[in-house]
DNA sequence: TGTATATGTCGAAATAATTGGTTATATAGT
DNA sequence: ACTATATAACCAATTATTTCGACATATACA
């Protein structure tokens, strides 16, 4: 029983985390899902097939790239979000091995 | 672009994302880490190093068990509950294939 | 430089989740 | 049967998140 993790949560836990909250949302799902394999997408792209206003699609961009679920790069006039699948498996993998259920 | 997705999430999709909602609370994630490998812990153990009242505590614990992050069992007067490793692996496994992150 | 377009940010209101006291149920022991 | 203990369920209050309009910034093009 590690009474511990009632306290403090490692820092190496945080970020991995992060993951979860980001993707703990049924909007922020939807708009992971509209990507297609390897697909990129600018904002407006995304805001065009969402049910949401634009600030919130922004918003929910703002929290996936913190979590490190998206990447993104502006290019011109548009930013262009992309899956970060690297990033995406390295958390998951770390999380089975955090909780040794592998 | 999958503009679907902005409707409907598919039921497989459901059930395996319902592990995102479920650890993206920072007190459910303590929660889960209190576990040590294979331990089993009862009700009161788990409040008794938690910070929360037992109501919260015993709220977090059905939102773990009914994701099937948790698996609990009476035994006389106690709850046991333990970490379900083959559930949270397969649903860390299919969000994965989903994504196609591998 | 002026205008149109794309996106981000801020703040207040609406909405949802969390919390803990209270009550209910079930079990074990006397 | 009665009492004590463990836990779950319910409900109201608090707290956090989400939402969207309005404003700000940045780029492209005439």
């Amino acid at each position: 029983m590690n009474r511990d993790y009632t306290k403090a949560i490692p820092a190496a836990w945080k970020n991995i985390s992060r993951v979860f909250t980001a993707l703990g949302d049924e909007h922020r799902q939807r708009i992971l899902l509209t990507f297609e394999p390897g697909e990129r997408l600018n904002v407006g792209q995304i805001v065009e097939v969402s049910t949401l206003s634009r600030s919130a699609v922004s918003h929910h961009l703002k929290i996936l790239r913190e979590a490190g679920v998206l990447e993104n790069e502006k290019v011109g006039k548009e930013v262009y979000f992309w899956l970060n699948k690297k990033q995406v498996r390295a958390s998951l993998v770390a999380v089975m091995d955090y909780l040794k259920v592998q």
